[in-house]
DNA sequence: TCTGGGGTCCTAGGACCC
DNA sequence: TCTGGGGTCCTAGGACCC
């Protein structure tokens, strides 16, 4: 029988702000943007600043109007990610089997860990206290005989708690919750549970299969009626296949010249060679987004014989791209541009590079790794100055 | 108060092949 | 003269997650 812990650190970005600097402690701090920043959205509120009624995602200006005393960050990734990684490290020293799934949570499998730290509770104890002790960050954590129920466990029990879901009573558990608890059913699946009067779990249970599938669709109906029975999701504990990387950027005001467009792409395209440069992967797909000011999005992808090689290249792609999708003369809010389908690096498709694309290739990682070096230096393309 | 950035997965339709 | 069914690949858009 298998058994699972759902970790997951409590306010992860405003906590490790907390715990950096004295005086922002038991104050409402609020991480993603300074007040005014145009655009700019929380990523992370601390439970203080939550009594106020301040979330995710929401708009800074709204947050600095219910919180006006709040203390306002941007915030540092890279600070975040070394104490994730710290975190991560201990959750290792429990089993083997850690799977990461963002930077503040994580699935550990501790079937048969027992005879080493004690019943699951028990071991729960022992992890929650040495995140705490050994990085001063609090943790939240769930226990199930399957990753979803462990998932859905750990999200009851914040912030710095624990919850035990006992082996077998999963379905119960699940089926006395109501449908806002349910992970993967977003604002628009909420609506439609209150469309067809479903408010509790409970009630989705009622429901057949079929019947699920009909409103849902194949995949969510069936993904539900696994849900409400507390049963482990088909999707979750596969390996995942194809990868991508992205990046966007959002103009403080709706953007109509498109040399200033250009550049941005070229600003992003640069981003994101570095960035396959660094996970040694290769793509022969490119894809271009464009959100327009009344937030309606396009996107455009396409797939070439050939694997992006250089930086020119990628930003020749994307720049056809753009302007073969961009409708003229329509105010532009954000653009971003990505890479699909990542393969392998080394499964070369046989690129014929030739004199002048191999050069730039080993110039562009040459720049790459200096910049790495000396991150102060910042050698850029004269455009991006 | 207008709504970030980086991802994954699903769906539906079209092209193309057998 | 139009027509079937299945499989695969690609594309655009949408939902969702942190």
């Amino acid at each position: 029988m298998k058994y699972f812990l759902h970790a997951d650190l409590d306010a992860f970005y405003a906590s490790v702000e907390q715990l950096d600097n004295e005086g922002y402690r038991g104050k409402p701090v609020i991480v993603g943007g300074h007040p005014g920043d145009r655009r700019a959205v929380v990523s992370t509120a601390s439970y203080e600043a939550r009594k106020y009624g301040v979330h995710s995602a929401m708009p800074i200006a709204r947050a600095y109007e219910l919180c006006p005393h709040g203390i306002f960050l941007r915030g540092n990734m890279r600070r975040y990610k070394e104490k994730s990684r710290e975190v991560m490290d201990i959750f290792s020293e429990f089993t083997p089997d850690v799977r990461q799934i963002s930077i503040d949570e994580a699935f550990l499998d501790i079937t048969g860990t027992e005879r080493l730290f004690g019943p699951p509770a028990e071991l729960a104890r022992k992890l929650k206290s040495a995140v705490r002790e050994r990085t001063g960050l609090p943790v939240s954590v769930g226990l199930a005989s399957n990753k979803y129920v462990a998932k859905i466990a750990s999200g009851m029990s914040k912030p710095d708690g624990c919850f035990v879901v006992e082996k077998g009573g999963e379905e119960n558990f699940m089926r006395s919750l109501p449908v806002d608890k349910i992970w993967g059913a977003g604002g628009k699946s909420q609506e439609k549970f209150k469309k067809y009067g479903y408010k509790s779990c409970d009630d989705i249970y009622k429901v057949p299969e079929q019947r699920l599938c009909s409103i849902f669709g194949k995949a969510f109906g069936s993904f539900l009626y696994r849900a409400v029975r507390g049963q482990a999701a088909a999707s979750f504990d596969d390996v995942r296949g194809s990868r991508s990387i992205s990046a966007e950027h959002t103009f403080d005001y709706d953007m109509y010249d498109e040399f200033a467009v250009e550049t941005a792409i070229m600003k992003i395209c640069n981003t994101l060679m570095y960035r396959l440069l660094d996970c040694r992967w290769q793509s022969r797909t490119v894809c271009i987004k464009i959100r327009y000011e009344d937030f309606s999005t396009e996107s455009a992808q396409e797939t070439s014989e050939r694997t992006v090689g250089t930086m020119n290249e990628l930003f020749e792609r994307v720049c056809a791209l753009f302007h073969r999708k961009y409708k003229r003369g329509r105010g532009i809010r954000l653009i971003g541009a990505g890479l699909m389908n990542l393969e392998t690096d080394g499964v070369s498709t046989g690129e014929l590079f030739e004199f002048e694309d191999e050069r730039k290739k080993k110039l562009e990682k040459c720049i790459h790794e200096i910049n790495k070096k000396f991150p102060n230096a910042a050698i850029k393309k004269a455009r991006l100055v």
